[in-house]
DNA sequence: CTGAATTGTGTACTTTGTACATTATATATC
DNA sequence: GATATATAATGTACAAAGTACACAATTCAG
C-alpha cells in the first residue's frame, strides 16, 4: 500500500518523456462471406520468427493519428474498400507479443462485401482463408482471431450487422446460411423465414435470384430506415 | 493505392526504434453500488489543465507489465482490493487526449462490493461519485465513463455479473434494485422474482434481513456452480 | 393495537419460440 | 414435353416465456 501516494499520470504533473515508449499497431480481422463459407483476409508474414505464417492486416500507429483512424487507414490501404463496418474489438497487450519490442496492438472486427472486395484487390500477397481451416498464425494472432470471432458471434445476435457480408440484394437463403456459418448453428427455415420478416427490417425489392438451378427464390435489401426507427427501443431482459 | 507495399510490421522486418514514442495507460472505471445508488470511484486531478476536475483512477503502463495486470495493479494499489471483476472495455486514442503528450488508455470496467471497499480505504482524495451527479470530467473520461456505462447495462443483462456489486447475502429488492439502477428501467417485483428464481441461480441461505423497518425478506447468495453448468449452453437467437 | 412498509405467492393472458408437412416453381436431363 | 431434382413459399398446433395484475402475511414503530 506504499504506493498509495505516487505520482500519478491523471492526477500530478510528472515529466513524462521517459514513458515515451511503446509502439502501438493495429490489427484488422477482415471477415467476409464467400461460397457460403466464412473467410477472414490474410496475408504471409516475412518476419523472421514467424515466416510464412499467416497474420492479420495490420500497421503502426502514427504519431499524429487517431487509433479508429489507423485501423480504417489499414482497410483503405489494403483493400481499396473506403465504407465498411469497422469497430473495435480489444487491445492485446501482453510483453512479449511482438519480436521487434514492446508493440501493443488493438484488434478491429470488419465486415466487407467480397464482391466489392474483389473488383479493387491488386495485392496478390493477400489471401481470403476460411475461418474453419486455419491453424497456427503469426503472433498472437490466433488469439485475436478466436477473440474476434467470439464477439462477431455476439454482435450478430444483437445488431444487424450481418447484412454488411452480403450484396445489397440478397436471398433468404444466403441470409440463414451466414448466420449459421458464424453462429456453427443450424436454423429452422420456416421459422427463421418468420422470424426475419416480423424484425421488419427486410425490403423485398421484387426480384429473383439468377442463375440458380432450382426454384428461384424473392430477394430482399436491409431496411436500415426501419431499424433506425426500432433501435431506440432498447431492448431489457435478462438471458443468462 | 501507393501505399500497398510499404513495409509492415506484421511482415516485414523493420527499424522500429522511432516508433517506439508512445504513453500507454490505463483508467478504471471502478462502479459500487451503495445506499442504493450506482456510484463511480473517481479522484480529483492537479494536472494544471484540469485542476480540480474529477478523474478516473488510472496510471501508466510499465514497461514490463501486462496491459491486463496494469489494470489489476491499479486496482490494488487505490483501492486494497485483489479480487473483483475486471475486464477491459475499451482503448482511447484521439491525439489530443492527454497534455502531457501522445498518451492512449485502455479503459477497464471494475465492479466492487462498497462495502468490502470501505474496510480498506485510506486515501481521502478518493470518493464514490453518484454516476446520475457526474458533470464534466477531465481529459476524455466523461467519455470513457459512458461508454462502460453502456457496456455495463448490456453486460449484466447478459452475464449474471451484477452480483459483484452486491454483499455475499443480498435481499431480492437489494438484487432488483441494482438492476433498475443501472438500466434506469424498473420491474414489476413478482416477475422479477419468477425469473430470477427460474434461473436457478440463487441459493435460499436460510437468514433474512436484519435491521429493516419492515418485514425482512429472505436472503440469497449468487450460486457460481450453477452458473457454471448452464452456461455452455449458449444462447442462440436473434433480437435486433 | 394499529398503521406503514414490504414480503411472498398465483393466475389469466399475450407473445414468442418450436416442431413439423405440403404444394409450387424453376432448371436440367432424357 | 415429361420427369427428376432442388429449393421456395406457406401455415398450424403446441410449448415456453413474458406481462399484467391482487391479496394475504409479517415485521417494526408508535
Amino acid at each position: 500500500m506504499e504506493e498509495l501516494v505516487r505520482p500519478n499520470i491523471n492526477t500530478t504533473p510528472v515529466e513524462l518523456m521517459p514513458d515515451f515508449q511503446f509502439a502501438l499497431s493495429v490489427d484488422c480481422v477482415i471477415f467476409g462471406y464467400d461460397e457460403g463459407v466464412l473467410k477472414v483476409l490474410l496475408i504471409e508474414s516475412d518476419l523472421p520468427a514467424y515466416k510464412g505464417q499467416w497474420s492479420l492486416l495490420g500497421d503502426l500507429l502514427r504519431p499524429d493519428e487517431d487509433l479508429d483512424e489507423a485501423s480504417y487507414r489499414v482497410l483503405r490501404e489494403r483493400t481499396g474498400l473506403t465504407d465498411m463496418f469497422l469497430e473495435q474489438v480489444k487491445t492485446f497487450g501482453a510483453v512479449n507479443r511482438h519480436p521487434a519490442g514492446r508493440v501493443l496492438t488493438t484488434a478491429y472486427l470488419a465486415l466487407v462485401n467480397v464482391k466489392d472486395y474483389q473488383l479493387k484487390k491488386k495485392e496478390n500477397a493477400l489471401q481470403w482463408k476460411p475461418v474453419s481451416e486455419i491453424q497456427a498464425m503469426a503472433f498472437d494472432h490466433r488469439l485475436i482471431l478466436d477473440t474476434s470471432l467470439t464477439v462477431l458471434q455476439r454482435k450478430i445476435q444483437e445488431e444487424p450487422i450481418i447484412f454488411n457480408l452480403l450484396e445489397k440484394k440478397f436471398s433468404l437463403r444466403d441470409l440463414q446460411h451466414v448466420f449459421e456459418q458464424i453462429l456453427g448453428v443450424e436454423f429452422d427455415r420456416r421459422n427463421f423465414r418468420k422470424k426475419l420478416f416480423t424484425t421488419g427490417l427486410l425490403t423485398d425489392v421484387n426480384e429473383m435470384e439468377q442463375q440458380v438451378r432450382h426454384r428461384p427464390g424473392r430477394l430482399y435489401s436491409f431496411n436500415q430506415k426501419a431499424y433506425e426507427q426500432i433501435k431506440r427501443k432498447t431492448f431489457v431482459g435478462l438471458q443468462f
